[in-house]
DNA sequence: ATTATTAATCGTATATTTGCGATGAACTTA
DNA sequence: TAAGTTCATCGCAAATATACGATTAATAAT
């Protein structure tokens, strides 16, 4: 991509809000994310089961999660538990919270 | 894409979580998003003001947040007014609440 | 009619995302 | 030690997203 020009300020509650709504923004995540939701917790295998996608491709979805701090992996051999983190679940409902009631309503102009 | 091996069926509600997380899953749409919250309405224009990006390139993150519904454009020649869709705002504002809210917490296996 | 203003769209370049199969790493069990 | 299980990662292909400048379309103002 071609942002050789600028490097855009957002304010972090703007980026941190935007990272959590990109990791949710595939159907496949969203159903992870609903299963854990009900589970408290899951491995892969389970996943596997439920979504009719490659291993690897799953891994990649849980990787993305994992890394916007959605859920976290707590290795139990040979197995990988995963389960929501629930500080940054937290983080998340209160931001996506205040931006849909921020809004203030006027007549326009 | 080589999805040719699965059309995979997710719940509609999933799917339209998806689709709207997805619009806000980037810094510009969130600020433009913030912007017209307490505006209520803005003009293309306006954004150029605050976002050091190209027309061309606001132009198209407006489309998207369009085709997502979340906002809405009113020809108010030669100008075009945006403002925030409010029927698909607390449409989304649901689906958000609902999945953050979903929550079964019981202890693990 | 001509020019100015506003915003969409087109064409292009590059980055990122999504998906797969194959392979590798870590640990168990036989 | 050898084979099995579970999951991550690599390498690749294709689709999508992000950004830009140039152009076009629509309307207003002169």
């Amino acid at each position: 991509m071609r942002r050789t020009t600028n490097t855009i300020d957002y304010l972090a509650e703007t980026e941190e809000l935007a990272r959590f709504a990109k990791a949710l923004g595939h159907p496949t995540r969203i159903k992870i994310l609903n299963y854990l939701e009900n589970q408290s917790c899951c491995f892969t295998g389970d996943l596997l089961e439920v979504i009719p996608l490659a291993q690897s491709t799953i891994s990649q979805h849980l990787k993305e999660l994992k890394a916007a701090g959605l859920i976290q992996g707590e290795v139990n051999p040979p197995k990988i538990k995963y389960c929501i983190n629930q500080e940054n679940w937290d983080k998340a409902k209160q931001l996506f919270n205040n931006f849909f009631s921020d809004r203030n309503i006027v007549s326009c102009e």
